[in-house]
DNA sequence: TCGATCATGAAGCGACGCTACATGGTCGAT
DNA sequence: ATCGACCATGTAGCGTCGCTTCATGATCGA
């Protein structure tokens, strides 16, 4: 027998913090996600356990995890949260203004790129404030992000299954061929595109292995029959570049966003007989694009992004 | 320029006082239906404008009424309450069982034909408590029941353009044939169809000109090139049977209903060349028709209804 | 014009949720 | 194995919020 009105007494703000935990993963994190004491957000949780007569966390080690119940019913406040967000975009629909803080996170060369030009389209919402922070992490780990970013520009290699990234909303920014950068002094740096076998014994600067970049060079030595010779190991672009520039090696680079920075400097080749490319996308939680202002910055970042496309 | 973070101190709980006083009309109506002071209400209502910085309500003679503003975000706040409720039902779902305490309404006759059969079936869900109400109005006025009742059982003719029933969900229950109802020892009883002209003659017992049926009546009338006369008129069914039983006059009356109640002490004959009936429909507001425990109760009323079909 | 009806304001009270601090449990490093 | 760092939770105290009760003002119908 269930008693009428359980759920009447359950607080949509519980939901979220519930919500949020299962993003976040631990307590502290959450706090830290709220701007609340984690004392406040365990006795949410507890009162919220307490309401619906469910245990929903339960102890794990130093830290929590969440019961059968506890995911379930997050799964269940998030779409609360993106119904609840979808009101407020309506509202401010209606009123016709646009406003709030939207964060975003970039990687760094992305961030190079289309920030400038963001800023610029943004200024035609004052009302918008746009926070941006450049978080660098591995391709897997851009989804994680979003439980503290409201848009996070994501890359991955584009001739591999997409990461995991259920229940979030993607919209692609950029398709961005890597192209063999060379010194302008190169025998090859005037041609119009050169093969693997054209370029499999030179030196190569590039990413660590996790990289996509490098899965690129990996599939570019099977194709050439020989393994690469990569004599320097590098995540910062700007650095590949000028070593590229004064001729320590060649690297494998994105076509706009190099271009964008060393115009002019090196020599950008298209790579023949190989698909590679990266692709750069925005990922966001389904209540977070659901708000307004996010709609508004997404699309001038669409835009901005589409001008070098 | 909007200042941020004015919505996120919205709560619910106002924008579905907000609501109800779309539908209800009146602050104390609110007061009413909520089991709250009209005080309360009032102050809810004060609250939530002052957090948006909007006047939502406007004062009109003695009541309110609700500014453009006010009627844009009551509709916004439906949504929500949606959203909630479709919440609350996948928690319910999830948990399994099913529980809490669902308001009918019905016109008398639907009631006696269909109450009994779905207090029987409801047994099979013993946690949820069904309130059952007999509310007659007139066809146009069953919509307005839907905000104080979860279900409400209606009928119109199926003639005529259904009466404005927006953003409500309909369920249709039965179509219910109008069949002319006559004395056993009518000299038409035994016919298996009658014409208009046959029966244009009788002495008519009707109901009062708003009710859907003596619509019919005076389609009736027009094919036949006659006037009807009425030598009677009750919206009670039981005593239109009783009067024709007896000889006192003929009547249209819904097949399955009064089939149910009265088999054997009058005859119910076709009518031939008319389309004549009404419709039996559930109606609900969307959030109460997400909820698990009405959900429940109108698939038990469809079932009872269909085997009467 | 009077009484009924409706909305709103003021005062007081209770519930709720937060912070700050203390406690207990768990893991990693030495 | 021990210590220290970290994490979650319980307790005490306090501020805020929302409700009820009562009073007031406005409007409509008889």
């Amino acid at each position: 027998m269930i008693e009428d009105g359980l759920w009447r007494r359950v607080d949509v703000a519980h939901l979220a913090v519930l919500r949020e935990l299962a993003e976040h993963g631990s307590v502290t994190a959450v706090a830290r996600a709220t701007a609340l004491s984690p004392s406040a957000v365990s006795q949410q949780l507890k009162v919220l356990q307490r309401r619906l007569g469910v245990v929903l966390v339960e102890r794990a080690g130093r830290g929590v995890r969440l019961t059968d119940a506890g995911r379930a019913l997050a799964g269940i406040a998030a779409s609360v949260s993106t119904a609840l967000a979808t009101a407020e975009a309506d509202w401010q629909r209606y009123r016709g203004g646009v406003g709030g803080t939207v964060r975003l996170a970039t990687f760094h060369s992305a961030g190079e790129l289309l920030v400038p030009g963001l800023l610029d389209r943004m200024a035609q919402h004052p009302g918008v404030v746009l926070e941006t922070v450049d978080e660098d992490v591995l391709q897997d780990d851009f989804a994680g992000l979003t439980a503290d970013y409201d848009v996070v520009v994501a890359h991955r290699s584009d001739d591999v299954v997409p990461p995991r990234r259920d229940g979030l909303e993607v919209r692609l920014l950029l398709r961005e061929p890597l192209d063999v950068a060379l010194p302008l002094d190169h025998p090859l740096a005037g041609r119009d595109r050169v093969t693997p076998a054209d370029v499999i014994d030179e030196d190569w600067i590039a990413p660590p292995p996790e990289f996509p970049i490098d899965r690129v060079l990996t599939a570019l030595a099977a194709q050439a029959g020989r393994p690469v010779r990569v004599v320097r190991r590098t995540t910062h672009l700007p650095l590949t570049e000028k070593l590229v520039a004064r001729g320590h090696g060649i690297a494998l680079l994105p076509r706009h966003t190099t271009r964008d920075r060393a115009e002019g400097r090196l020599a950008l080749v298209p790579l023949a007989d190989l698909r590679a490319g990266r692709v750069v996308e925005a990922l966001m939680r389904p209540d977070r694009a659901a708000r307004r202002s996010v709609q508004v910055v997404l699309e001038a970042l669409v835009a901005e992004a589409a001008s070098y496309a």
